[in-house]
RNA sequence: GCGGUAGUGGUGAAGUGGUUAACACAUCGGUUUGUGGUACCGACACGCGUGGGUUCGAUUCCCACCUACCGCCCCA
């Protein structure tokens, strides 16, 4: 094929075989929603750039590096969603779902392509699907707890069994601002020690070089200011609110103080759920992150003090470790029609004979293939059989 | 965005600076067959990611680009 009509680089098409898969999870998903008395929510595709840029914060990588944007014909400046909470909080938003005839919080779930313009690759691709929730217009470190549950009910929903909730505070948004300010002093003393992309994050997003990887960051991060210093009362009572309510469903978790996530948003709990799986190298790897913003609403212009938490997982990944259980593809009747040396009365009488047939037999609801190509009746009988067709029937 | 590996038919792939680009699977056709997934025969890349360059001549050498994959960054 011409290269300038192959699919656009980061864009992929997800062939026939592989759809049993997705809808097993889509399937499951909605599923265990409900249950919740969560409701489908769909919104565009597209915002407007500043609905991302200002949620996302400036600095994070989304924002700097990964956002799919263009200007449209009249010049706006348009972006197609990197995920989707902003999205659905400015809905919210914009449609009031704040006002006191909806019941709270409002319970929305979502799923969809998301994109981010990065270099694709086995696990990153331009355009992905998620699959995420939102629990808006009440704070309660239980809502949090529940939400982390119905991710989980999602995950063994589809037979994952080995999962971990890492999660972690991040305080309320005076504790984030004072354990910045903090940390940047901190490393700003041994800024000539730190790795290259440390210094970088130091100025972007020092939270960031909690995580870093490089060894020499490690030692200095082992010495580093704790976030939980930082923290205020109310901070400290709302996540010890939170572990209670996670022990009280029997919900295993580990506190991982270096946690932190890559979007601004977030104030208090933020989690992530892990699985492990031969084809993620046998080690534990991050499917699922989600966590509670309390300040999005006020920021799209609607009443403060509305908090949300939601989560959201990436289909992609999810499938490569979920099996299909459609193990059915096989075919209730295979209709061989003997054409191939006749003249095309003679055909058309038989494969309209065919027709007719599978016709009846699918309304009876039987799955009915019908060959009506010219070749040998040994390749029809070949490909019935290979359709694992439980019947085949000859018009001759 | 940075570093690396790779790109030959529907698939897996071999291969060479120069007349017919191996082989296998799949597909289609034919013959055969103790039961129409056997055996045999035949057909199937005017082309070796795209565009340039070097050369008498390139799929094979050089450059650029594209794409895929790996590592980094980041994350789903």
């Amino acid at each position: 094929m011409d290269d300038k009509f192959k699919k656009v680089r980061g864009m992929s098409d997800i062939l026939p075989d592989e759809t049993s898969i997705w809808q097993r999870i889509e399937d499951t998903a909605r599923d265990v929603f409900s249950r919740y008395d969560f409701h489908e929510m769909r919104t565009p595709l597209v915002e407007k750039t500043p609905v991302f840029t200002r949620t996302s914060g400036d600095s994070s990588d989304i924002v700097t590096k990964q956002m799919y944007s263009f200007q449209d014909k009249s010049g706006r400046d348009i972006s197609l969603r990197p995920e989707g909470t902003a999205g659905v909080v400015r809905s919210f938003v914009e449609n009031k779902l704040f006002g006191p005839e909806h019941p709270k919080p409002v319970k929305v779930y979502y799923m969809g392509a998301m994109f981010r313009y990065e270099r694709p690759g086995a696990t990153h691709n331009r355009e992905f699907h998620q699959i995420g929730c939102e629990s808006i217009g009440a704070t309660s470190p239980q809502i949090d707890a529940e939400t982390i549950a119905l991710a989980l009910d999602i995950f063994k929903g589809v037979d994952i069994n080995d999962l971990k909730v890492e999660i972690n505070t991040l305080g309320d948004e005076a504790s984030r601002k004072r354990y910045h300010d903090v940390l940047v002093d901190y490393f700003s003393q041994y800024e000539d020690q730190l790795s290259d992309d440390s210094k970088r994050r130091l100025q972007q997003n020092p939270l960031r070089i909690l995580d870093s990887k490089d060894k020499g960051d490690q030692k200095l991060v082992a010495d580093a200011p704790k976030l939980e210093d930082s923290l205020t009362d109310e901070s400290k009572q709302y996540f010890t609110d939170v572990l209670s309510a996670l022990d009280a469903l029997d919900i295993p978790y580990a506190v991982d103080d270096r946690l932190v996530r890559g979007l601004d948003y977030y104030t208090d709990t933020v989690f992530e759920i892990m699985a492990k799986d031969p084809s993620f190298g046998d080690d534990y790897t991050t499917i699922c992150a989600g966590g509670r913003y309390n300040h999005m609403v006020e920021e799209f212009g609607g009443p403060e003090n509305t908090g949300g938490v939601g989560f959201a997982f990436g289909e992609e990944r999810l499938a490569t470790i979920v099996n299909s259980n459609d193990d059915s593809n096989a075919i209730d009747y295979f209709i061989a029609t003997d054409v191939k040396n006749k003249d095309s009365k003679a055909k058309n009488q038989i494969l309209d004979e065919a027709l007719k047939k599978a016709e009846e037999l699918r309304n009876d609801g039987n799955s009915v293939e019908v060959n009506f190509q010219s070749r040998s009746m040994k390749s029809q009988i070949k490909e019935a059989k290979k359709l694992n067709s439980k019947n085949i029937i000859r018009l001759e």
